[in-house]
DNA sequence: CTTTATAGTTCATAATTGCGAACCGAGTTC
DNA sequence: GAACTCGGTTCGCAATTATGAACTATAAAG
């Protein structure tokens, strides 16, 4: 690896991670790097927009606007999110919860839209997020469409160890089979707060034309919002507009998930 | 300016730009680097995962979905948009047009935020996106705030030369400053198709706790759904929405503006 | 199946970057 | 007002990076 590259990045990252205005002094002490060669790179970044000097406080940093510039180009490009956008609305209209839309991004799911006042979910969930993906209804619709043992233990084990997040979080490999197993015959994924105490939400695959899972969309809700009734009317919609956009991506076959 | 960071920085650049999937080679030539130099700054780009390959191509490149991350935390933290979202939505209730809200770049306006169906607009406007101020009603809505011709001709000079996008479009300094003044009297700026054969917006300027302008809100419409009295209507909604927001932004002067 | 083209990889050395130490400037403390 | 602190800047030599040329891999053309 590019050492100058590599520090140029990880200060990218710090400041994202901070999410708060820092000197080059943070920085120095946070990656260990000498002051000088942080004020070098700090230099090129602020030249190139990458970073902006702060307004509030002499002398801090932050992230510049350019970078939320390259952000949003990135999924634009990755079609399914516009795609997606107009269906997701509809099925906002149809349950009157927070929809999300999200793909997986090694053991994570990233979220790339919402359909829904932000903030509805007490703040939780920053479209750009992450979530294990073992933990998360999104996810469990990912790997369930896998249909293969081997392939969710591969991209598990990519992430860091499985953790409660509460009581009801699956922390082991073979629980989390069997709820994938529950999860295909059921044709929804479930996340019975299992990474919040109030959260609940069922979310189903997103497929392309080469019938693989590439995303899966969700409803979201709170716990006391979601009797089995409820759950399972939800349950229908979503794999109705998961599929909708699936056909729209170009998959083919006729749904045997 | 460091050399490698500035290349490292500059990759990033050229994939926001190209919107499609690239290959070692393309960034050779457009950014007249050795093919060995690229590798390597690819490689680091790639272990950092600002970068990934493309699947549809072999070989291919394109963004990392972690910019996407990165970039979303650059307006987490700048809270307007955030303070600003439900007045936006109610905005966009009282009027039925798309709503936007923006902030300055050097010479340009970014839109951060909009209530509406994406894609109403026909597609010109991407949030992240950037035009011109001095043809933008948001732009111009800012410049009026500064109230001062020497600033507007400053902010002006850091851009490109004024260039007319459709016959209406202004593009000399004076006509510029003219149209100011009857923007600060009317209380809100209007882009009549200054940029677009049909767009028509009105917008006004959003101020923080230092009664400097740090952004505008804007109706955004076509030219036939806007007969005057309609622009009139608008207007005084966009002023209101402008102030309240900027009264949650620690405003304080009662608006002589 | 050989040739040509295209894209990527490797490597030794020239060229650039990194860094310690010294320095500056603006506050604070004693 | 001397001494200390905290953040940033400067500079010359040691350490790392950049690069041309040679090489590999794969695909397309003859």
């Amino acid at each position: 690896m590019n050492r100058t590259a590599a520090r140029t990045l990880d200060i990218l990252n710090m400041f994202a991670k901070a999410g708060k205005p820092l000197t080059q002094n943070d920085i120095c002490q946070a990656l260990d790097m000498p002051k000088s060669s942080v004020h070098d790179l700090v230099y090129t970044l602020l030249e190139k927009g990458f970073l902006e000097y702060d307004n509030e406080q002499f002398k801090t940093l932050k992230l510049g606007l350019h970078l939320f510039e390259i952000g949003m180009s990135v999924i634009e490009k990755r079609n399914m999110v516009s795609v997606a956008r107009p269906y997701l609305l509809k099925l906002h209209e149809a349950v009157h919860e927070t929809i999300f839309i999200a793909v997986e991004d090694h053991a994570d799911v990233v979220y790339l839209d919402c359909a829904e006042e932000r903030g509805i979910m007490g703040g939780y969930i920053n479209l750009g997020g992450r979530r294990p993906m073992y933990c998360s209804g999104l996810g469990k619709a990912i790997l369930a469409a896998y249909n293969d043992p081997q392939t969710v233990k591969k991209i598990i084990k990519e992430g860091p160890p499985m953790k409660a997040h509460t009581a009801n979080t699956l922390t082991t490999i073979p629980k989390l089979l069997k709820e994938l197993e529950i999860t295909r015959k059921r044709g929804y994924a479930v996340d019975n707060r299992e990474v919040e105490m109030d959260t609940f939400c069922v979310a189903a695959p997103v497929f392309d034309r080469s019938n693989l899972p590439i995303g899966a969309v969700s409803v979201a809700s709170v716990f006391t919002r979601m009797p089995p009734d409820r759950v399972e009317e939800c349950g229908k919609e979503v794999i109705n507009t998961a599929l909708e956009i699936s056909k729209q991506l170009g998959y083919q076959k006729p749904t045997l998930y």
